[in-house]
DNA sequence: GTCTATACTAAGATAGAC
DNA sequence: GTCTATCTTAGTATAGAC
């Protein structure tokens, strides 16, 4: 697997072949096909794997207001996205031809897009169109990143000042504050 | 050129081949080179010629207030963008191994990029981080859709939602108004 | 689980005739 | 400007022995 991101990252996601990756592991090309059924599985296995690299974040830390509980989990999920472009492009972009994930790769990244509301939630009352306008603002800062500015921090750099433009909206759906973990006297 | 960009549609951005045009353009693939040197430079004019039908949307309406500027430029922009995804990924992804635009269909995207302001300017003074927002705003609505909801409106349809996030910023940046057009009586 | 050997297909690109 | 023929490389995948 490591060596599979490896080569996807030296010559693009398009770019891996089986070849190269038996080359480089020492092996026969056919032998690959002891552990993956076809290179359409092999990027679901990467894709898999991917995702599990974002629950390997852990759960964001808790916070008391809804600025706070955006960066926690933002913050480290662009870190996380900078780190490897070639990834972030399989998890995020329709951008190789034919693939579509498996169900159970598929699952994943729905449980690490679940998480990543986790430290809001309990701030605020969310609707879908508040979930998938916060994703698409970091998910632009991303592709335009990626597309425009590769390697540099152009885009990213705008985090906060992208978050607080979403806080705003978010702020107005407050709930009651439960005071959940009993920080607050009274 | 309609046809590659309906070979692209068809097979991917990636997998579109220089003998599959030659054979749906009724000639031997070798005959091609007399219209392109290579792949890269059959991509390049692609990319030049997406450019240019941005270009063909027009001046954006001008306007009063800075949201009905930043909707008058971004709905047709999205709209644009819907098109044809193909499209929109050869211009605004970094999506296939080696390509790089060569300068002068560079200089196309940039005209495309500098017209896109050209409603908002007069009423805003805008910061390079104001631009970068707006773009990303509407790059991450769009890369969404296409990832997520190929085919659908879920994210897009999100555009206004989009807009008003950005337009507080906006507003508190406005310029004194100098009646441009001559629309205010006094 | 790994190998050699191989099948099959296709890619981008060039040479040189017409 | 277009053709045929060809080069070189590479891809995914299978068969069958060890």
């Amino acid at each position: 697997m490591a060596t599979a991101w490896e080569l996807a990252r030296e010559n693009g996601l398009a770019g891996l072949s089986l070849r190269d990756l038996a080359r480089r592991l020492g092996m026969a090309a056919p032998s690959l096909y002891s552990y993956v059924d076809s290179k359409a599985d092999l990027y679901d296995a990467m894709y898999a794997d991917g995702w599990r690299s974002v629950l390997a974040l852990g759960h964001p830390e808790p916070a008391d207001d809804v600025r706070t509980a955006l960066l926690n989990v933002q913050r480290p999920y662009v870190q996380w996205a900078l780190e490897d472009p070639v990834r972030y492009q399989l998890l995020n972009q329709r951008t190789i031809p034919g693939f579509e994930p498996s169900a159970p790769s598929y699952a994943i990244a729905q449980e690490a897009y679940a998480r990543s509301f986790s430290s809001l939630e309990p701030l605020v009352e969310l609707t879908q169109g508040d979930r998938d306008l916060i994703t698409a603002v970091v998910a632009g800062l991303l592709s335009q990143q990626f597309a425009n500015d590769p390697g540099g921090t152009r885009w990213v750099r705008l985090l906060e000042d992208a978050v607080d433009l979403v806080v705003p909206r978010l702020e107005a759906k407050k709930k009651p504050a439960a005071s959940a973990r009993g920080r607050h006297p009274q």
